[in-house]
DNA sequence: GTCTATAATTTGATAGAC
DNA sequence: GTCTATCAAATTATAGAC
């Protein structure tokens, strides 16, 4: 691990790698003081314990996505806009941190309740109801087909972050190689943009 | 625990409650044992090791979805027919069984190898590239929008499972209860064959 | 702040009686 | 086959020297 970095930023560099890629359950603290070039009882000097260990990066890893969507919901362009400028932030960003969204969902499922208590004390519910109201008025204004509102966001969400969530199963049922995979990760925004405004436009 | 089962029967029920929802690292044997009525003896007794056990229910979660997905492309029909069934009869496998895609992806992306190695013994790794064939060929006479091949079944994958596998975070997020949840599911595969068609016929 | 050594706890696995 | 009691290993957490 970087030793430009001080020791608490090696900590929390190394934990993450660590968590992202095993979970909680399935990270051990030595693993994560091997990768930050220290020993374990730094960690319990810097945080504690695991768990609090753990929530900085949780917190982190879901707290860098919500208010971009939160951006890109909220500003004054069409949804048709809003889709396509999420499905090219998000998978960029997604590119960069490949393992996140898995992560993020599999934690979350251990423990649905204490995070919905985090996600609201931070401030980091989506306000979704001007959205669907913008996406039905254009419905109604004949802009757009009619879906039902929901299961369309479900479908944008479902394209832009599965194939991340499913990387590996994907490539194995595929037997694509890992350069055969980024390049085909390059296309996937403008594939999906494609595909929903086909979907989309009456 | 139902008790009119075997011990054999009981054990693999309630391991296969255990790891789905935990995962193998966070999965406890004594929990199992709490779950069958038994006590952690009997685990060892009967299948020697955690990883024993764990596979069992690993193999029986992937190994009933494959022989579906296989008879599906296999079939003689058509694109969007074959895309349809699969919808239907995904979303109707998965919404009896919400948690497995998840325990899925999840064990999978800590070995990947050692998966790839499993699937291809058991000879449950599905035939691709004649449907991509076909896929092709239905472009090129007209009936299907010009999609790339790979991208077009990923997005179908993801709309079909992605739900599933994010139900936690999309509850938490749209603050959906139970209730509502199980009416939006009901109606799931239908507003997924109805985008499809739209995106797909010219 | 950082280390070594060690305590305390959890957990998978086994021995042996019935 | 099933149980209780126990072991052995792994893992989180802490004590105390420097």
């Amino acid at each position: 691990m970087d030793q430009s970095q001080n020791t608490e930023e090696r900590i929390t560099a190394a934990a993450k790698e660590i968590f992202i890629q095993r979970g909680f359950a399935g990270a051990r603290m030595q693993d994560i003081a091997d990768k930050a070039g220290i020993n374990k009882a730094m960690l319990h000097y810097y945080f504690r314990s695991k768990e609090k260990l753990f929530e900085v990066i949780f917190d982190e890893a879901f707290g860098t996505l919500m208010p971009r969507v939160q951006a890109i919901l909220s500003s004054d362009k069409s949804v048709i806009e809003k889709f396509e400028d999420f499905a090219d932030q998000y998978i960029a960003l997604i590119s960069e941190h490949p393992h996140v969204p898995l992560f993020v969902v599999h934690e979350l499922s251990q423990d649905p309740d204490r995070f919905v208590e985090k996600i609201r004390s931070k401030g980091h519910f989506p306000k979704l109801s001007l959205f669907i109201a913008q996406l039905q008025q254009e419905v109604d204004q004949g802009r757009l087909r009619p879906y039902n509102p929901v299961h369309l966001m479900m479908n944008v969400l479902s394209m832009c972050i599965f194939p991340f969530v499913a990387k590996p199963m994907l490539k194995a049922v595929t037997q694509m190689d890992e350069t055969t995979w980024n390049l085909l990760m390059q296309n996937r925004s403008e594939e999906v943009k494609r595909f929903l405004k086909q979907a989309l436009i009456p």
